[in-house]
DNA sequence: CAAGTATATGCACATAAGTGCATATACTTG
DNA sequence: CAAGTATATGCACTTATGTGCATATACTTG
C-alpha cells in the first residue's frame, strides 16, 4: 500500500511524467535529462531521485555520468505496471515531442550545457 | 497528457486510493464511504468529487443518495487502465481490510452515521 | 409546495511539495 | 594523489494540497 502510494505520488508530477517518457525511450545522464527536457540541473538530479526511490528507475554509473534507466526488473509491481502502460501505448503530446526532440540533439557535455538559460 | 496527470494526481493520495479500492468491490454513497474509511462527511465527497473529475467514477441519483460507481465506459484510457490495475490483482493490505469489513457494515443512514466522532 | 435529508462547497488553516541557488559530495583520470 | 567534473543536497521560499467547520445546495417526498 504505501509503496502503491510512493509510486502514484511519484507520477503525479509533470516533470517526472515527462522523464520517465524520456527515459523510456533511452537511457540518460543527468545532464541529458536536462538537455531534454530543458531544466536546471538540481531539478533532474532531484526528480530522478525520486523516480528511482519509487522503483521506477535504476542507476549506474558510466565514466563521469551517472546513467538512469528503466528498471524493468523493479521488485514493485506497480512500478513495472505503470512503466508498460506509459510505453505501450506511448502517451501522444506536444511537449512530450519537443522533449524527444531536444534528446535526440542531447550530449553528455555536463552540467555545463544549459549554461546561461535562467 | 493533462488527462495523464490528473488521473495521476487523483490517485497520489492515500483516501483516494482507498475509496477507489472500496468502490472497485462495490458501488456506495457517500455516506457508506463515511463509515467505511471513518472519515467525516466533507472529506468523503470532496475525494470522490477529485476521483470524478479525474474520470474514475460516475455518479448517480437514487431516492436521496448519490451512488458512486467505478465508470468502466469513461473515456479516459489511462483511467480505466489503473482501474482495473488496482482490481486485479486486488491491492492487499491491513487499512483496506478494515475498510472492507467496515464497509460491509455499512448503511444508507446519512451523514449522521458519524455522529459523535471527532 | 413545505419540510427534511444527503451531498457539495466557501473559508481558514496547517502541512507538503517543487524549485533555484549555492555548495558539498563522490567519483574519474591523468 | 591532485585536479577536475558530474551529480547530490541543505536551505529558503513560494505554491499547491488536504482537511474540518459551518453552511449552502439540490434533491425527494409526503
Amino acid at each position: 500500500m504505501q509503496d502503491l502510494i510512493k509510486v502514484m505520488k511519484a507520477l503525479s508530477d509533470e516533470t517526472r511524467l515527462r522523464i520517465l517518457i524520456v527515459l523510456l525511450e533511452q537511457e540518460c545522464c543527468v545532464c541529458e535529462v536536462m538537455q531534454a527536457l530543458d531544466i536546471s540541473q538540481s531539478r533532474a538530479s532531484r526528480n530522478l531521485g525520486i523516480l528511482q526511490d519509487a522503483s521506477f528507475l535504476r542507476a549506474r554509473r558510466d565514466g563521469l555520468w551517472i546513467v538512469y534507466s528503466v528498471d524493468w526488473e523493479s521488485a514493485n509491481y506497480y512500478a513495472v505496471s505503470l512503466a508498460k502502460l506509459l510505453k505501450d501505448p506511448p502517451v501522444a503530446n506536444e511537449v512530450l515531442e519537443q522533449d524527444k526532440e531536444r534528446l535526440s540533439r542531447a550530449k553528455r557535455i555536463g552540467p555545463g550545457c544549459r549554461k546561461g538559460v535562467k
